[in-house]
DNA sequence: CCGTATCCGCGTTGATACTG
DNA sequence: CAGTATCAACGCGGATACGG
């Protein structure tokens, strides 16, 4: 469980920073655009700017930012090129892809659920 | 895929109609709040206080407005019954549980890599 | 081409108060 | 207890400029 931050098991100390890391991470990875970036990069290897051209809407500054956190945490493995101009290419490593597949089941859903969801929110706004 | 909002294929209209609209899901449910109220909720039917109770750190108003989202989006049934004090409560539907077995997903591996992450995060930061 | 830094507006968020 | 509304503030996120 991610939603609790206290469990009163006993060993309560490692517990509780166990999970309030797996809360941290959780947050870290739990938006929009770093969800985006994964599923984008998919088992390709990809520049930074053809990632920008991928995800629609990414600004330069949310790209730079995501791929800075998800390089952090190991998700993706960054290699910098030293050619001129410089070349840098963003793949994901295991944890990552990992992490997709769960992720492709989150896009599978959405596409699965269209109709129904298109239905809810009409039925919604009434 | 989601991340492209528009496919060069015949039928193009319907197409990017279809993917915007995914996309715009996505958008709604990729995000931290909605994925641990979904988390949250499981198999199990709360209260509104419960589950703030249960998601550490949750606004009164982001749970009221994700709860609110994720109601027109047809993945929580909100019943109200009609006591004095009044009690409300939420459960996922089926498309909701569907959505929570892939976040299930995501939760496990932030586990299964809490070790990977951690240590990522001490390399990087040096 | 890629990255960082700065600036600033606007949206998101939390706090508070009030209704049913 | 649950929901809505209002308001102020903080921080996100976009634009821009400059450096490597």
């Amino acid at each position: 469980m991610v939603t609790k931050q206290f469990s009163g098991s006993p060993d309560e100390a490692d517990l509780t920073r166990a999970d309030s890391l797996a809360r941290e991470i959780f947050s870290d990875i739990a938006n929009k655009w770093a969800l985006l970036i994964i599923e984008a990069l998919g088992e390709r290897t990809l520049r930074f700017s053809e990632l920008r051209n991928e995800i629609e809407g990414i600004s330069h500054k949310m790209l730079t930012q995501n791929l800075r956190m998800l390089e952090r945490n190991g998700l993706v493995q960054r290699t910098v090129h030293p050619t001129v101009p410089p070349r840098v290419e963003y793949t994901l490593t295991e944890p990552g892809q990992a992490l997709r597949v769960t992720i492709d089941g989150m896009c599978d859903w959405t596409h699965r659920y269209l109709g129904h969801i298109e239905a809810s929110r009409h039925h919604f706004d009434s």
